[in-house]
DNA sequence: CTAGATTGTCTAGCGCTGCTAGATTCGAGC
DNA sequence: GCTCGAATCTAGCAGCGCTAGACAATCTAG
């Protein structure tokens, strides 16, 4: 069938559009993806952009919805090689702190640029609750009643410690001992 | 004098453009506050701005020390009227949550915005050091030898749930449940 | 195999941005 | 009142997100 070639190839140039966007994003960061370097990279004239997406911000959070399903990869891995909670508690710490690093673009659409991506709601993609979810678990053996604030508060910080780090708003030798300290408060809290 | 006069004038305009620019910010965004609404703001010229301040990101990181000043003031009323230490932190990460809460724009400036000022160097302005002592101070009845680190945690926490919860990926209900439970945490904790 | 309709793509342009060179106006000192 | 330097403005550049309307490629029907 034609339609469904065209539709295949459509599909195509839509993912290579948002491949674009990453590295772009990656290389030099958001403020240099622009509709026209976008356009330039994927060969194609800037109006096309918009038929796939809606605005630059769509193309954004599309990054950002690949970017969930990866950190709920990664998380998932850290937290299955550990042996106990604890161990399990500080994987995926370390986990979350590599992907922030390793990818600062990515982790900006997902968490720091404005976006209309839901949390916590019904609507909320597949991805990123599967991503939450890696949290829900692994906090909850150090949890009581609290068990949903303790992974909000659990995720809350080490989003804090690594923009803060990032943005170099803190000494930038002493993450590890960071790190611990925040797994030492947890493990041995009050619950 | 005449030169002590424009002198004068000067640096009152400066104040002018300053203020602008905090005021459209919180009014409307910093996306908002462009050098022709600005200009317009302070009944000059786009090029009068240019020569008070290097470009507008200069000007964002003026608004951010004044914002330092205010937290820093904010910070040590909040803890001067605690009796105990643990009154004391929860009196911090309230008032911490209250301003960042309050005066989003100004908050973003000072933590959120790519800037150029430095944090925890020898050339750190005192009104930042400030407020970061307030932190330090507070935080020292529950700090052994990480101290520091511990004041660097306290602070990227609270910053994770303040900016986590104003995008909208934290449930908006429950944020004193997630403050008692750092609060609980720190104090009592390992050390 | 061609004619016409449809789909897809591009060119050109709008109103905006940060920023600046060069013209112009203002005001102090003589 | 005039001159000269400083203060200020006008006008413009290059780039931004986004889109209307022109054009080209492709499919369908005769």
């Amino acid at each position: 069938m034609v339609e469904s070639r065209k539709e295949r190839e459509r599909a195509e140039r839509g993912r290579l559009i948002v491949a674009a966007a990453r590295e772009l994003a990656e290389a030099e960061g958001w403020d240099a993806v622009t509709t026209r370097k976008l356009a330039e990279k994927v060969e194609y004239s800037q109006p096309v952009l918009y038929s796939h997406f809606k605005n630059m911000d769509a193309i954004a959070a599309t990054v950002a919805l690949e970017g969930f399903e990866e950190l709920a990869g990664v998380l998932r891995a850290a937290t299955s090689a550990a042996t106990t909670p604890t161990e399990a508690l500080r994987a995926l710490a370390r986990a979350y702190c590599a992907f922030a690093t390793e990818h600062p673009a990515l982790y900006d659409a997902m968490f720091v640029r404005r976006t209309d991506l839901t949390f916590g709601t019904g609507e909320t993609p597949a991805p990123m609750r599967a991503a939450f979810e890696a949290f829900h678990e692994t906090v909850e053996p150090f949890a009581g009643a609290e068990h949903e604030a303790l992974t909000e508060l659990f995720w809350s910080s080490l989003h804090g410690l690594t923009t803060l780090a990032r943005t170099h708003r803190l000494r930038p030798t002493h993450h590890e001992e960071r790190l611990d300290l925040l797994i030492d408060l947890i493990t041995t809290g009050s619950s």
